[in-house]
DNA sequence: GTCTATAACATGATAGAC
DNA sequence: GTCTATCATGTTATAGAC
């Protein structure tokens, strides 16, 4: 069965995801699939294909299933709207690209880091480039999109945070509520 | 000498922050501080304890740094442009907390995400949200605050992924210039 | 496609000399 | 305060049977 592959790159990145490639061993993943250690190098050479398998996979789906959604057809501010959902819509169902992306951002060698801006960025990259110069025309492209993205990324990392902080609102963080937030502040700033 | 301990925090804390806490064995830390590895059970009992003590060190050292930078003397639009400075420099001079804070984020689990939430958010948590309180009233203080550090981290760390995208401007992104965007965007949004 | 068995090495931790 | 030596276990990876 190829089906046995799938599965396999499906845990390997759930698991590499959340605990990071030191992290994880071939016995662990093994243990989770029901399968030994030794039947993983029958589909993968070694830990190290396995993980960069593992990372592409995940990297294609999500860039296609977000790429998918940003139509060009509406003004910049729905457009901006409507990326902003899809990618926290996104995000929020699979967790393991923005994770993988924090991570490798954080300890990832050049060599990776440039795969990562090949693979993660370029389908989002120039539909945000395009947005951005209607949005803000002479303004510096790049910074926006950085900032944009680290919005989405650490409020959906940092919602587990919020019930330890002081001044802590009951009820739980929605990700409407967060493209909301999202939007007005990337849109008009603290004060709107 | 007592100093040996704190080279040894110090060490363990680069290493740890960069790798992280799978990715760095007792022998490799004990190669770069020039000993061998029996030799760090005299200052700490386990790997477990000399992460902890590494971990509360840089908050401790980091906290402080920034906090005290934190006058409440100005009008909240000079406070937050102080403020967003302080804490780019203060992050930028020493990467080890943000990176840190990042990685627990991902990997944490629910006590080690308390611990972060207790030592690393209140020296900053409590003035910020004064602030959010002044620079916008009635509005959901904690996500303004979240949103604030996503900028701020999230840009110190995409930096490095900057020159590898299109439309890659030629000069490096200075701190000075990051604290203009990230006050600008703040306070205004992406049209101003 | 998965198993058992094993090789070759790395890991956290301890004992005891100096 | 650091060393050498060692233990028990965990690690990636391979060989070969079924």
């Amino acid at each position: 069965m190829e089906q046995t592959r799938e599965r396999l790159l499906n845990t390997a990145a759930d698991m590499f995801s959340t605990q990071g490639y030191a992290g994880v061993s071939m016995r662990e993943i093994a243990r989770v699939m029901g399968i030994t250690q030794a039947a993983i190098y029958h589909h993968f050479p070694s830990k190290d294909a396995l993980y960069i398998a593992a990372v592409t996979f995940v990297f294609e789906k999500q860039t296609l299933e977000i790429s998918e959604q940003m139509s060009a057809i509406d003004s910049p501010a729905e457009r901006l709207v409507l990326m902003i959902s899809a990618m926290l819509e996104a995000m929020e169902e699979d967790p393991r690209f923005r994770r993988i992306y924090l991570r490798e951002l954080l300890e990832g060698d050049e060599q990776k880091i440039a795969a990562i801006a090949e693979n993660a960025f370029t389908a989002f990259y120039e539909p945000l480039y395009q947005l951005m110069g209607e949005l803000a025309p002479g303004s510096d492209r790049q910074l926006h999109i950085f900032s944009l993205a680290g919005l989405i990324f650490h409020h959906l990392e940092a919602r587990k945070l919020a019930p330890h902080l002081p001044h802590a609102n009951e009820g739980k963080t929605t990700i409407p509520s967060l493209a909301r937030h999202i939007t007005n502040l990337f849109m008009y700033g603290v004060s709107s």
